[in-house]
DNA sequence: ATGAAAGCGCTAACAA
DNA sequence: TTGTTAGCGCTTTCAT
């Protein structure tokens, strides 16, 4: 591993220029003659010069590189908000350090190493719903929340409209003749899944229900919830004809239980889910779910983001993302 | 963002002793004394000195970090992968860049940008298959490929033995008696396709069945192009009573134009799939499949890159990862 | 055990 | 237009 160790000078030196020269060539300065520049050029070809990115990153104090944690890699979601992140950012010119922190010790760690370290000039924090996060967030670094509000304006953020999502869901319930619908949450103390569940109650409320707690049960956004919830809520013995899952992993859990039940889907009960995660139309039946726009989300998380490095004066901003209802197969018309 | 641009040698100044001293009690180094150590470590805290990884990284010239390339980042078993190689690599004290490099232009250009240029040390490669690929590869960085062989003894590689895993499916539905079993290949230019193939038609021919070519389909990975292939099958009017599915989306889509076609899974007609990709047990019916073992994968190539970094003299080796048989209910015993 | 000097490969600032 | 001189913040000699 001899390495292409050509640096600046070997290619001045068989140019017979300065290495100062070389530089303004590799950086397309207008200030260079263009026979210079042709012999520089030709000078580089032949030694298979590359420029050495670390050095550079040295002496201009940027690095143009991106942290992006997030709890896993593989759900969906998280996937296709930092592929879209990804993409974005290289249109840019900036490069991706991806890390899952699936605890705030880990977190705390990546930041020290990947932001603090200043390997990274920025961090994109998905989904930064957790526990002491908040309280360790990067010093010096702007950070872009992915999936919850940042509470002050000092960061950016990048976030779904879980009220109107939660709205949207009871609606269309609603709208179908549903009056006892269940919901299955996420983690209470993810904000997405609180205002989703506000969305849920205000529309009851609109429509003269009284919300009843029996019918609203927390999961953790794992299939194996979903099944569990919706068999606590058989033994519960109250009646339910629609179910609002805040998620679509939730909403198959569901769809599992209460077939096994011997309960159709949708003739006896109608089934929303949320996300539109893939294959979700390929379930029997298809899946009726509020979808979410991961790859705007992610594209617009990395342009705050640089934006943010690039022109820090000008003001953070909190995009509030639409979803959109997906109509299919696992919801109808209520017969009860 | 006034920076944490606390330096080293402000620490120095602080503490009364040389910039020197500093670096060596950051690198834990013994030969320093237990009053200085103190003395220096105070002098740290006091300043919330950060040591900047960069000037690190140019002065001991290496990056401790490793690009990490896939053809997206979405895929459950891509993302599952990098996720594993993330974490094998962080214990080690590796940090990951990761891209998505959809075609082989991209790829030449990530490869300049991220390896030739010094910003990472190693490259993992998933699923290195197609077209210039193998010809732009790093000059000077060891490579890791992950989901293909490694034809030269230069590169390590971490694959599946998917050979074995097309006779164990093709096996697996011999044994219930199938004798007219359908493929569903994935794009016949990877690898993996071929492989799984080979061990498709192995077990056909010891069983002493002719392999019929309109029961072999191709597709490209897509539940559409699993749900396409079942209706070129039906309306080729061959009679088929399994099919082996080389992954599972495909089989997903496979049993979807089963369904609409009247055709029962598995009465009528038993289907194994590929990967036990996540929630693959809440189709109806559960699907029966080959799993991978997508962390061990990442794990060893991680592994692998690192060894070839830190140990370049040791031999390069080819990891032939094992598959097993996830018995579900997508299978049954044939009935004709 | 500690310090001084040199240098990693590049860019920025100033001269010529 | 080109070259020279200084760093960027750290580690690595080599002295002391």
């Amino acid at each position: 591993m001899n390495n292409n160790r050509i640096t600046i000078r070997d290619v001045a030196a068989k140019a017979g220029v300065s290495h100062q020269t070389v530089s303004r060539v590799i950086n397309k300065s207008e200030r260079v003659n263009e026979e210079t520049r042709i012999k520089v050029e030709t000078a580089i070809e032949a030694l298979g010069y590359q420029p050495n990115a670390i050095a550079r990153s040295m002496a201009k104090g940027r690095t143009r590189t991106l942290a992006c944690f997030s709890p896993n890699l593989t759900d969906f979601t998280y996937a296709s908000i930092i592929e879209a992140a990804e993409f974005e950012a290289r249109q840019s010119g900036y490069f991706l350090m991806t890390a899952s922190a699936p605890d705030s010790a880990t977190f705390s760690l990546l930041v020290e190493q990947l932001v603090a370290s200043r390997r990274t000039e920025g961090l994109l924090l998905i989904n930064p719903f957790m526990d002491e996060r908040y309280t360790r967030l990067p010093q010096f670094a702007p950070t872009v929340f992915v999936g919850a509000r940042s509470s002050q304006n000092t960061m950016d953020s990048v976030f779904l409209d879980d009220e109107e999502a939660g709205r949207m869901a009871t609606r269309h319930l609603l709208e179908l003749g549903h009056q006892s619908i269940a919901m299955i949450t996420g983690p209470l103390q993810e904000d997405c899944s609180q205002d989703r569940k506000v969305g849920y109650l205000e529309t009851l409320q609109s429509a003269g229900l009284p919300p009843n707690p029996t019918l609203i049960l927390e999961g953790d956004w794992s299939a194996t919830s979903g099944y569990q919830a919706v068999n606590k809520l058989l033994a519960a013995n109250t009646p339910f004809s629609g179910i609002f899952a805040q998620n679509d992993r939730m909403a198959v859990g569901a769809m599992q239980a209460l077939r096994e039940a011997g309960r159709r889907v949708p003739e006896d009960v109608s089934i929303i889910g949320f996300d539109d995660m893939p294959l979700a139309s390929y379930y029997d039946p298809p899946l009726t779910t509020i979808r979410q726009d991961t790859f705007s989300m992610g594209r617009e998380a990395a342009r705050l983001l640089i934006r943010a490095i690039e022109n820090p004066e000008k003001q953070r901003r909190n995009l509030r993302m639409p979803v959109a209802l997906v109509l299919r197969k696992s919801t109808m018309q209520c017969s009860s």
